[in-house]
DNA sequence: CGTGTTAGTTAGAAGCTCTAACAAGAGTAT
DNA sequence: ATACTCTTGTTAGAGCTTCTAACTAACACG
């Protein structure tokens, strides 16, 4: 229903268009998104270099549109893997598990997303919306999660920074300022976000090989102490 | 002392080699590691562009000698926060500090130990033992705070998957394989590392951004999560 | 004072992005 | 059915990159 009847034209146009995102996404799982050539995915596609000029006004707006598919999909990973009917913690371990699984599966798909961003490049805004849209299931999340606790420890602030950060995000709050979580949520949520990619980051850049010890331990330390602890750790 | 008398020509060609890398930095703090170029140094210093291959094999050498002098600086850096009298989470807290400082003083600098690893690239053996040489510095804080707390609460771990990292960082620990601390030190100079990092990386890389918030409180909370709770934050 | 090493040069190959100008096909309108 | 337009492809080429080859000039040393 969505795709409404098209022109021959707009069809093979669209079909071209997602074949030479295969050969680049091929081409950024093999050497990085920083050494794609458009020359090198014309020939694999037998055409002539300047020929995929028709299709992309560019190589950033290639990559931008690479970076939207990834958006794209590590947000629907998230919604797939955050079963609505589940208890909040197990929606976070999953999504938690999912995350790690995403990234691993593909890493320079990760650090397109998260890895150093290209020199002049700015994020166009649906990535954005897509990023405040994962942050918001985290919300949901950890909003009900307060909210089952009622009053008592729950989620509160461990430490007088936190208090302070609490404090601080009620006020700033501008990225989930139409979501009615509390600010621990907030914090909670961020802290989700901040400690899981710190280690799939260094997983995905290679800083723990050679250290000896298994990644997915520490993970699934840094999972718990987010409340992201379900038993959906080894499906 | 450590530069004997030097023949002029290698004071000579020692003293480009700085003045190249001076130029790179300058790229790299502008645009970026990935779009370094050899040409364009050489044409700033008035040289012409094979000329530089005199002094540095190939792009990837020059490269490596910036990763290489940003470890070294970075675990300078470190050391000199760790003032050895002090407490250890005071220590703690000031590297803490410290490393944000110079994550954000020059943030490609960072990104280029930290960032997206280079395609085709291996960080060189020196860079290892730097790192390591970081890690020396949370072991002997973490053991010496652990030390302190003697058989109570301390840094136990705080939940069943830390215990279990610890048992398993207690056989896995090569990286550490000389260093006298117990497992849970190790489990919590990774999060030290990893913490930090997660909010560092994220924030360098431009992540928060139009979120509104303050990162350094986000940071201040994680300091604190790992121990890191001196009084030096504000310095 | 020769002699060998070293630092620079220019020329050029091979790659890249991207523009300009042109040929040929496909779809559409008359 | 014919004529027209719009799109997709082509080749040529500018300008950038890394990096090699060959050559010259200057410097340090025996």
């Amino acid at each position: 229903m969505g795709d409404a009847i098209k022109s021959p034209r707009v069809r093979y146009r669209e079909q071209v268009r997602e074949e030479i995102k295969a050969h680049a996404w091929a081409q950024v799982a093999a050497t990085g998104a920083s050494a794609l050539s458009l020359n090198a995915i014309a020939k694999q596609m037998g055409i002539s270099g300047p020929a995929l000029y028709r299709y992309f006004r560019n190589r950033d707006e290639l990559i931008t549109e690479l970076v939207l598919d990834a958006y794209r999909d590590l947000s629907d990973t998230c919604r797939a893997a955050a079963t609505p009917g589940d208890p909040p913690e197990t929606r976070l371990a999953a999504m938690a598990s999912a995350l790690r699984r995403w990234a691993l599966a593909a890493p320079h798909r990760y650090l397109l997303i998260y890895g150093t961003p290209v020199p002049g490049y700015a994020a166009p805004p649906e990535a954005t919306t897509l990023a405040a849209g994962i942050m918001t299931l985290l919300l949901d999340a950890y909003a009900e999660a307060d909210a089952e606790a009622g009053t008592a420890a729950g989620g509160g602030p461990a430490s007088d920074a936190a208090t302070a950060l609490d404090d601080h995000l009620a006020a700033h709050r501008r990225w989930a300022a139409d979501h009615p979580a509390p600010a621990s949520a907030l914090r909670r949520a961020l802290t989700f976000w901040t400690r899981l990619h710190g280690v799939i980051s260094l997983e995905v850049a290679g800083h723990f090989t050679g250290m000896g010890f298994d990644p997915a331990l520490l993970y699934a330390t840094e999972s718990d102490s987010v409340g992201a602890s379900g038993e959906v750790r080894s499906r």
